[in-house]
This record gives C-alpha cells, structure tokens and sequence, in this order.
DNA sequence: CTGGGTGCAAATAGTTTGCACTCCT
DNA sequence: AGGAGTGCAAACTATTTGCACCCAG
C-alpha cells in the first residue's frame, strides 16, 4: 500500500492531503468498505473527493469493486491483477482468488460460443470457514 | 412466457393491465432492457409499477439480472433457471449459457478455502459472433 | 366487496459535475 | 506560476415509498 502511496504522485498525478488520507484509511481498516462509509470516516473531506479518488484507485488497481448479491457494491484493498471474490454474507468479508483452470474453461466456453472474450468477472457468495463453523 | 401470464395470476398475486402491459413488452422486444427503457416504452404505466413489476418478474424468475462491465444494470427474459451470461459490448445481446463443469471447479475452488457458497454469478463481456466478425 | 395493485409525487441513495478557490510540484 | 486537486452545492440517475384511489377475483 506504500506502494500505492508512492505511485500516486506519479504520472502528472499529486499525493495531496486528502488523497493520502483516503489511502491511510482504507489501509488501516482493510476491510470492505462503501464510499459512504468512507465520507463519514473522513469527515473533513468532501465526498466529491472521496468518490474522485475512490475511482482513481480503482483504475490504479489498488482497489477493486465488488458487487454483492443484493446489487450492491463495495470496494476492497486489491491484492493481485486478475481475480475472484469469495463473499461472506454474514461477516462481510471478502477473500479473493485465483484459478487458472476456472478461467481456462471460461475462455474455452466463450470459444465455443463463437465469442471474443474480453473480459469476465465471477462472485462467490456464501459463508466463510468462520462463519459457516457458526 | 405465457407461463409467465398465467403463473402471474396464482398465489394471491393478480394479472392486471399493466403487469400484462410490462409482461408483453418484454416478451415481444426479446432483447435486455433497463428500467428505465421500459417505462418510456409503455407510457401511462407509472415508473412505480415498472419497477414493481420488473422486481416481481425477478422473484418470479422470469427475468433476470444483467450486470454490465460498468456497473449498470439491465434485465433479460430468463431462459433457464441457473446460468450464466455473454455480453456482447457492441450489440449489447445478452446470451445465456450453462456449464457444469465450470459450476464444478467454482463449488470445488470454495470448498478447498473453507467456504460454503450459496450462490455465484459469473458474466462474460466480449464480442459476439456476429460482431465480431467485423 | 376487499385486499392487492396503481399512479403520482415526494423521498431516498448513490454518484457526478460546475465552479471558484487552494496547494502541490 | 500554473495546472492538478478540492470543497461545496446543485444536478443527476436509479429506485423506493406514502397514500388515496381503483379494480380483479
């Protein structure tokens, strides 16, 4: 994530206060968070901020969105490029993963169906081990 | 989707003008729609009732959800029960497909990290066949 | 005839934009 | 100094809700 600090004041870019607040929390807190839920953690900053540099992330990559089940979306601090997410319905959390061979099949089925696969994403929803352990 | 009209009708539920309205809509388009398509489409049926009524249809599970690449949303007559769905970013069709042993990997991937899934979505984005073509 | 359904308008949620002002680099 | 960034408020987009009225069963 300092590494996210460091790459933000690159490329005609500026590590402003604000920015380096936004990044601060979303570091510290590393869980799933809403742009809601960032504005009234960073009172002080606008949301117009707050949503601008939510979205500068996510082009950056340092963040992905993650839609829930109920059409909602989250954001959360982004490990890898390529990847899926295990969502738990109980405690929020969310995990992500890498497999190969899923996207293997993917790209095979796309194929298949004559399709020029661009892009895919995939969400696993459910209970995580904590959770399901109950 | 005569199916739809009839099971509309059953269980408390009633088939009135405008849900016959939406229903025959979507049937005749065939293509996916927003919420918004759909109340310009059949003006004099209130936004409220479009919105039920699409809700309702999803219940129902006569149509169903499309999330794009860029967060939006919009529905689709529903084929089959579980499935999964091509988009095509230059004609916008929407195609369902069904494969199980994607279905496997993705149980098998979240039982090996712990997980209990209830359910996943999985949307590709691409060119279809035809556009693709050039 | 009665409860589910409807339309309208207002309310809500989530996100973007215009603009004057600020402050990194 | 100068342009990227900011805050605010207003504008938007998408969807929901309250409520009086209506109509299918």
């Amino acid at each position: 994530m300092d590494d996210a600090t460091a790459r933000m004041g690159t490329g005609g870019r500026r590590l402003t206060g604000p920015r380096r607040a936004v990044l601060d929390h979303i570091a510290a807190s590393r869980s799933p968070f809403t742009a809601e839920e960032l504005c009234e953690a960073l009172p002080g900053i606008g949301r117009a901020t707050v949503f601008r540099t939510v979205k500068l992330l996510q082009e950056m990559e340092f963040v992905c969105r993650v839609p829930l089940e109920d059409g909602s979306v989250r954001y959360q601090l982004s490990e890898g490029e390529h990847h899926h997410h295990l969502v738990c319905s109980e405690c929020n959390t969310v995990r992500e993963f890498v497999d190969p061979e899923i996207d293997g099949l993917i790209l095979a089925q796309a194929k298949s169906l004559g399709f020029r696969l661009q892009s895919h994403s995939l969400e696993l929803y459910g209970r995580c081990s904590i959770c399901a352990a109950d």
